[in-house]
Formats: structure tokens, C-alpha cells, sequence
DNA sequence: AAGGTTTATATCATAAATGTTATAAGGAGT
DNA sequence: ACTCCTTATAACATTTATGATATAAACCTT
């Protein structure tokens, strides 16, 4: 796999044709998404995330590349981007 | 620790004053009981659950005992209760 | 209280996520 | 081209969650 997504939603605005070819894969790595803009949104780098959780940025870029974080990493993530976790098993509409 | 969670969710509505002890503690294991209710919702028992998820009785039961379960996990166990997960990161209100 | 059903606990091997360090690669600006 | 900043990848040890099995405890009905 190996998708550079945290370039792409830096590039988001800037490079309309980019945007469109990801939103293909949207549902895939929603999560990694979602990590990457709340980051982006605290205005932090990898590695000024990864200090403020008391980790390293080669495991923020592991996580927002795609590979699946825990729970407790999530809820770190949450509170250093001044984030707010939300979790919800709903009924399904199917 | 160790608190039958998934018993006192099936006290809930027969024992009023089990419930109130109960809120106490609601946002601690908030996950676990969610676990719990959509696996009443889709009038399963633990084993049942379990089935339906390849996997044993007792490994539902540690995850509704307040072990936290992975995302995939949580994922398998939406499928199986016929219920749809949710998870977001938002601006915190603070 | 006895038997059947359901849930909790314990132990241990395996799998997955993390922490860590180092290095490569991409992008922006001079 | 060359820096500088940032993100991606790789390898390995450690921690955590899972799978599996067995057993205990709680609950319910008669």
C-alpha cells in the first residue's frame, strides 16, 4: 500500500485533481484521515505530536499511514490534538 | 476491579437502585457497556456473540469486563450485533 | 436444593500494536 | 544544485490484545 496521506491533505486545497483520486479511497482509511486532519488542525507536525504523547513521529507516520492504532492510542491522540473521542456501536439502519 | 457489568445491564430495569450505583462509574466504562447493549439489543448471550465472531465465550466476557478491545475487534463485533460503529474526532469544546 | 443456562476468571501460547532508533525520501525555499 | 523541515520505511524488542481451554461463580426455574 504505502499512500502518502498526510502530504495529500496538506495538498488538499492547493491540487484540486489530487483531492478527487483520494476521495476514491475515502472509506478505506477514514481513520487515518480523521488522525491526520485533527493534527493538522492543532497545527502540529508528526514529530511535535509524537513529543506532546511521549512517542516518537515514526509511530504517528505508522498510524496515520494506515495501520490500525488501540483505543488508548486513539484517546492519546484525542487529548494531544485537543480533540474529543467519539465511540458509538448504533443500531444499523440496514 | 472485576464488576458484572453484563448481569447489572440485565438488572437495569428490574433493580432501580443497582442502576444508580451503577452511573457512578458510567463514564469509565462507557465502551463496555455499549459492547454490552448492542449485543442485547441483537438478543445474544455471550456465547452466541461469540459464534457469530469465530471467536470463545470468554473473550467476550474479558472485553465486557472492561478490557479494552481493538478496532478490529470492535468492528467484528458491530457486524455481529447488527450494529454499526461510529468513531470521530472532533474540536473539543474546552 | 438441584440442574441448566449464562457469565466471570485463570492460564498460556500466538498475534498485533507500540516504542525505539536509524535511515530514506518528499517538499519548500534560497 | 543545496539546505532545512517534514514525513515515510525498516528492523527489532517490548507490551498488549486475542484465541483457546478449562473451571468457577452467578442467575433462573422448578
Amino acid at each position: 500500500m504505502s499512500i502518502p496521506f498526510s502530504r495529500a491533505l496538506e495538498k488538499w486545497n492547493r491540487d484540486e485533481e489530487f483531492r478527487k483520486a483520494h476521495e476514491a479511497l475515502d472509506e478505506e482509511f477514514a481513520l487515518a484521515r480523521m488522525i491526520i486532519e485533527a493534527r493538522l488542525r492543532a497545527g502540529l507536525t508528526q514529530e511535535e505530536l509524537a513529543e506532546r504523547m511521549g512517542t516518537s513521529q515514526s509511530a504517528i507516520a505508522r498510524i496515520e499511514g494506515g495501520h490500525r492504532p488501540s483505543l488508548k492510542t486513539l484517546e492519546r491522540i484525542a487529548e494531544a490534538t485537543g480533540s474529543r473521542l467519539k465511540i458509538s456501536l448504533e443500531p444499523a439502519s440496514d
